[in-house]
This record gives structure tokens, C-alpha cells and sequence, in this order.
DNA sequence: AATTTTCGTTTCAATAATTGAAATACTGTT
DNA sequence: AACAGTATTTCAATTATTGAAACGAAAATT
């Protein structure tokens, strides 16, 4: 292991449940020393990449990430057109919906817009999706590799609700029929009382490179509308894996003959609250 | 220089005009050897900061950048509230703003809101915004140190016009009529018939920290304007300074008597085209 | 179609950097 | 004032880094 991976192993300790660490503590999860990561940290400060809290001195993610995640979405614009599918789910069906990226062997929520109903499922961006526990995560691994699926399943797989799946077998069962239905679905796996419906999207190597997402109250989730959402995911994850320059894998089933969404029920009955701002900024 | 520096010097050459690149240029550009930079890049791949085109071998910048700037967002969330001041800003101008952070000594735009009107200036975020031709670089300079000022200023100065001023000491007189300001002014600085004006935001430690700015056609900027724009941008950049928790420096001309934006003539004039999605993707 | 050029990747021994334990400085607390 | 917890710095042994040159593959040129 070069130098280089140790000190960007510490980049990827930084997450949304835990955005600033103590020295101490980063040394105590890495692994290593606590002068190897304070060398570490400095390089990484140098870089602006990581900062130090003048007063807790604590450290967090520096503003270079922002400046580089706006280079990275210049080049590889996935931002402009996943705008537009979500803003299609949120239409369509009036729930909370999200898309998420897979970076270093996480799944994160890329993007969510939420539902302009007043009973909606709250989540933010940037937040990590445990694959075991999450529609999205299980739509991954039903197109993931073996060793990844393994990999994963490995791993503590904690209870979030006394719902939660954690039996490694039955989850690949789950996966095993979300492979051949093209979309998955959770019900109370991280949270009681929300269902989620989620489908994937692929890289140029036919891999799982995301998941777009729909999740509501159980209460607003009967058994047809799990299948029509699903349906209608799959055909809006068809069109992002386009978007991304991908290939959709031979074992994903494609309909394109289904009509988007046939007459879903509840109008989006939107609320006028987002009208006081209606210029977007970019960002 | 230890490796780690060595190698993230990399990222830096990174930007929105060169967003993805070869490693002999990289080599080149960076001054190290080609088996070095290659090296450093499979490092920087190896954490998802880096990523290779399969088909061009150019490099490009990774997803895990994305995930990063979205934890730090959660961790430092500048986004949610400076949405809101450009929103403002753009509400009560009617043009088009944006705002500019500084990362590695570099200012670039962190967040953009158009004017709803048909003629405007267009700028996309992630851009880079050199110190001498913008009015937010020369906001920026007025209120920088003696030595970073200096090394900006002892760069090529590039004439993006025939009228970006380029002569070193015409900038800096400039500059400081600006700090007495608190709101500086450019006209055709990097493109001809625009005028833009700009204010500064400030870190902890008094330093400048960000810009806030109007880019507007020059035919839309009569001179009262452009005092009018700059006081009402001076306030919002004080509640930006606030927000993210700095220290107004003691050069810096607070009015808060001042009543914001007394009488903007050209009421906003709304365009439509926004209505069709009032849902607006959180990101 | 053959040749040249360019570019990315690998190799290898000399070199210069990294390494972690322990000492020190710093901050806030009992 | 002593203590506890944490962040820095130091230093000699060690280990990884280093760049020139060779290699292979893909474009570009003839």
C-alpha cells in the first residue's frame, strides 16, 4: 500500500453520519499511527481537501471537494438530465424520490426531490445507502458481482427496525427475484411504516452504476402501486443508464412497450409552497 | 514536498476549461516524470478520485469527489442559505448573480441563478474566475493579504478584452477604491458589453472567504445602477459573512442604515419557463 | 500497408522519503 | 494545581519513492 492510499483512505472515513473526526479517532479506525495521520491530514489540508476547525480542531472536508465535485459534473454532466428523470417521478406519482451513486464501493444519495405532499418521507443527500437495508441497495446487488454481492453480505448487517433483513440468504432470495423483476422494494428496512421501490442503472461495462429510487409512507403504498412504481422506475433507470453511456445488462428485463406509468392514481396535487422561489440556482 | 502533496498537486489541474486530461500533459504541466504522475494518478484512481476514460485514456476527475462534496455540504451547509441571498439578490435585480468561493487560491463560481430575462449573461458553476479581469477577483484583492495579492498580480495577466486592464498598478488602485467601497466594478473585464459588480464575504479569521456578484449587459447598467447594485450586494454580503460564520473586517464599510435596494427600477419580469417544474432536486 | 511518432505502462537499482514510538506542547477539566 | 485527553514534533531505522530508460500499443503519417 503506497503512501498516496493511506492518506486518501482517509478521505473516504468522512461521511454525512460522521462529517468531522478527531485525529485520535481517525487514527483508532484506520489503523495507523497517530503521527502517520497527522502527516496525513496535513497533506490533505495543504491540498484543501481537508480543514481544521480553528476552535474544536476537529478535522472536516475542506472546500476543493466542492470545487472539484462542480469540475467532475462539468465533465460528466449526470446532474442536468437526473434533474429531469426525478422531476418525471416526482410528477407522476407525487412521492419522495432520489437517485444513487455508487463511489468506492458506497452508495450514497446523489439527488432527492421531494414530495409536495405533507406526509413525506424526509432524506438528504449525500447520505450512505446500506445496501442489505434499502430498496436501492438491493436492486444494486441483485446486478452486482458475486465478490461485491459477498463482500457486502460479509459485513455486520444491522437491524435499523426490527423488519430489517439481515439474513445473508434471504437477501440474496430477495435479490434473485428483484433481478428478474428489474426493480426491488423494501418495506421498513431502515425506517417503520416506509416503503421503498427502487430500480439500477448501468455503466459502459454493463455494471451497476446507481439506483433511482421512490419511497412513501406505507400507508400510501398498496400492493399494485409497489408494481406500477416499479415498472415505472425500471423504464426511467433504462433512460438514465443512456444518459450515463451505459449498457444495460442482458438479465435486466426491458419493456419498452409498457406504457410510463398508466394512470396512476393521486394526482401529484402539488403545494404552492416552492412558488416563492421560482428561479433555480445552479449549482 | 512529500508524495501526498506531490501527488494531489495533480487534482489542481483539474478545472472546468480542462476537465479531463492526458497524463503526458499532466507530466508536463505538473513538471514530474511520466512514470511519476502515472503512479500518483493509479493512487488517486484507487480512491475514486481519479477515474480513466476506457476509450480515450484521458483522465478525468472521480464520483467519490461528488460524495465528498456532499458530505462536506452537510457538515457546512453554505448551499442552503446562499440559494436563498441569490434568490434575493435576483428577485429584487432582476439579473443574473452568482456566487464565488476560493479554494487553493483559486475563485471560481460556486452557484449561479440566471435572470429570468431573455437577454442575460451566461456563467456556469465550477468556472474559474481570474483576480484581475472580474469584478469578483478585485473585490476579492481588495481585502486579500499584501502577498497574495502580490503573486496574483505578478502572474500573466491575460487580456480577455481590449479593455480587461492588465497593468498592475491600475489594478491595484483600483482595489482600493474598492475596500472603501466594500463593492467592486468591472466593465468588459472578460467579455465585452458586460458589467459586473461584486462584494466580498469573510472567514472566521477577517480574511476574504467568497464573492457575491451581478454579471449583467452593459446596456442594462447606467452608472446609478451600478452604486445601487453594489450597496444592495455590500448587505447581502455581510448576511453572507454571518451565515458562515466570519468576521467582518474593520476596513469594510457596514451601512445597515442603508434600506436595501431602494426602488430597483425593471421589476423582475418573470419569465414562465421555470413553472413546469416547481420541484426543485436537492443536490 | 508500412513506418514513424506518440502515448501509456512497467521495470529496477540508487536514493530520499516515510515510519512509529516516545517526548513535548497544548487545552480544557476536576 | 494537578490531571487527562489530544494534537504536534522529533529522530534514527527502515522502507517506499524516484526517474531514466525500455516496452508495448495505439494513432498518425507517409
Amino acid at each position: 500500500m503506497t503512501t498516496i492510499d493511506k492518506a486518501l483512505t482517509l478521505l473516504a472515513c468522512f461521511s454525512s453520519e460522521a462529517p468531522s473526526r478527531k485525529l485520535t479517532e481517525l487514527a483508532h479506525e484506520s489503523g495507523m499511527s497517530k503521527a502517520g495521520v497527522f502527516r496525513y491530514l496535513s497533506g490533505l489540508t495543504n491540498a484543501g481537501l481537508v480543514e481544521q476547525d480553528p476552535e474544536t480542531r476537529q478535522y472536516r472536508l475542506g472546500a476543493e471537494v466542492i470545487r472539484l465535485a462542480q469540475v467532475r459534473d462539468n465533465s460528466f454532466p449526470i446532474r442536468k438530465w437526473m434533474r429531469t428523470l426525478l422531476a418525471q417521478i416526482t410528477d407522476r406519482t407525487g412521492e419522495t424520490c432520489h437517485a444513487g451513486l455508487v463511489s468506492q464501493g458506497r452508495l450514497f444519495t446523489y439527488m432527492v426531490n421531494d414530495s409536495p405532499k405533507s406526509l413525506q418521507v424526509r432524506i438528504d443527500p449525500g447520505i450512505n445507502l446500506p445496501y442489505h437495508a434499502t430498496a436501492s441497495g438491493q436492486i444494486f446487488l441483485a446486478f452486482a458481482s458475486d465478490e461485491f454481492v459477498n463482500a457486502q453480505l460479509s459485513t455486520n448487517l444491522s437491524a435499523y427496525t426490527d423488519t430489517t433483513v439481515t439474513d445473508p440468504d434471504r437477501i440474496r432470495d430477495r435479490c434473485l427475484t428483484f433481478r428478474q423483476q428489474g426493480y426491488s422494494m423494501s418495506e421498513g428496512g431502515v425506517e417503520t411504516d416506509v416503503i421503498s421501490v427502487a430500480s439500477a442503472f448501468f455503466d459502459a461495462m454493463g455494471q451497476p452504476a446507481g439506483t433511482i429510487a421512490i419511497q412513501a409512507p406505507a400507508v400510501r403504498m398498496p400492493a399494485e402501486m409497489i408494481s406500477t412504481y416499479g415498472l415505472l422506475l425500471r423504464q426511467i433507470a433504462v433512460m438514465a443508464t443512456r444518459h450515463y453511456g451505459g449498457e444495460v445488462p442482458g438479465q435486466f428485463p426491458i419493456s419498452p412497450e409498457v406504457p410510463i406509468s398508466p394512470e396512476v392514481p393521486n394526482s401529484p396535487g402539488r403545494t404552492l409552497s416552492g412558488n416563492t422561489e421560482n428561479e433555480v440556482a445552479k449549482c
